[in-house]
DNA sequence: GTTGTAAGTCTTACGCCGTAAGGCTAGCCG
DNA sequence: CGGCTAGCCTTACGGCGTAAGACTTACAAC
């Protein structure tokens, strides 16, 4: 007579909380309704996981994982053509997921943290350049330029708010992340009085300002 | 002994909302904080401002107003330079009115409708590279590719759901928008058989994402 | 077999939130 | 004077995240 549930485990209950989410938004994520398709309580939930703060980041972690898992099939080394066209394909994959959870971009933009699996994304991205030949400090501006279209749609963490950037959690798994750790070492050296830390918003935003401006001036010259 | 308070308005309301967003976060607006800092009850605002969501609505209103206010005056017609260095200007303008409301990027993002205090800034933006010969089909990309960089920072609305354009809000007020309009109509035009309206996310992310790519190779190879 | 311990789950409760329903008050118009 | 309406308030409801701590099971040690 004893009901033998599944046993709830973190992962678990991140599926719950992504399966709502992909069904009614992120605002039909709540610890209750999580808890009751998983047919137990609120408040067990809490053992897996430590508050709903941790619940997005865990969301966030899985969907990085899904979209590593195709993108990292997308030849890792250019062959003849060159790290552009890998790029975009890999960039286009990642989007496919994105379109799968429309809740992700918005909880990306809140997110304060650095997921593991998302970092190693990019790592992904910055090697693929780099054994192209492109410097550090221009893979650099080009992922702040790309922004969040980086992961497959267009949004950008405009508002950090967590002050410098957290080295410590990529520096702590940089066997994990070589390229992101190499490029942080390089281009951090390079400029070490930078008003605002490693990445100077207003910087990067001009940069990116001035690539897509330019490229539009171009276009319309084309034309 | 009649303690006579300011009156409610629907701007006193909305410019308590900001100040509280300015100061702790879009998460520290409450009906009921920013009734206490009115000096009035929660539900007496109900009768100047419709929901929550209103509210938001008009932060964004005002905050449009506020940038309309500084990039008007950034010449409405480029001299000596071109379309792209007076737009340069007013969205790095723009940017810093921003940069003083924080919340502005997270509330913008999740808007459904179209505030029309922003529309007007893009029909400014539209009139000026119309003005300088670009054609709308380019400039339609074009701002896709900037995204809310045109707005002063880096986010883009992912996330429509609200199904095709809501055009009626457009043409309604074309006096107001004559740019907008007469972009949307020339465009909407030559793209009758459009998959996904008026607008094709896929279409704009790869104009947008190849623009980018293309850019960071050109220098690249300039490096 | 009994007991101790720890993992996992649940109960209860608190203080927030947005807002529905409707009451009070003051000024204006007839 | 009586009624209307604009503007504000009171009360209350159902939801939320989660703190505190009690219960239940499983298993190891004796």
């Amino acid at each position: 007579m004893t009901e033998t549930r599944t046993a709830l485990t973190r992962e678990r209950v991140l599926r719950a909380a992504i399966a709502l989410a992909d069904e009614g938004g992120i605002a039909a994520v709540t610890m209750r309704r999580m808890a009751e398709n998983l047919g137990a309580e609120a408040m067990s939930l809490y053992y897996h996981v430590s508050n709903k703060e941790d619940v997005l980041d865990g969301m966030v972690e899985l969907l990085g994982q899904e979209i590593n898992e195709i993108t990292s099939r997308i030849s890792g080394t250019p062959d003849a053509q060159g790290w552009r066209a890998v790029a975009r394909q890999r960039i286009l994959a990642a989007r496919e997921v994105l379109l799968r959870h429309r809740w992700a971009p918005g909880v990306l933009a809140t997110r304060t943290s650095i997921s593991p699996s998302v970092a190693k994304y990019h790592d992904g991205l910055i090697g693929l350049m780099r054994s192209d030949g492109v410097s550090f400090d221009l893979i650099h501006h080009g992922l702040h330029a790309l922004g969040s279209r980086a992961l497959g749609f267009a949004q950008e963490l405009f508002d950090p708010g967590n002050g410098p950037v957290d080295e410590s959690v990529i520096t702590a798994m940089a066997p994990e992340l070589p390229n992101i750790a190499a490029m942080l070492a390089e281009v951090a050296h390079d400029d070490p009085e930078s008003t605002l830390g490693w990445c100077d918003d207003q910087t990067e935003f001009e940069f990116s300002l001035d690539l897509i401006l330019e490229g539009i001036e171009a276009r319309a010259r084309a034309a």
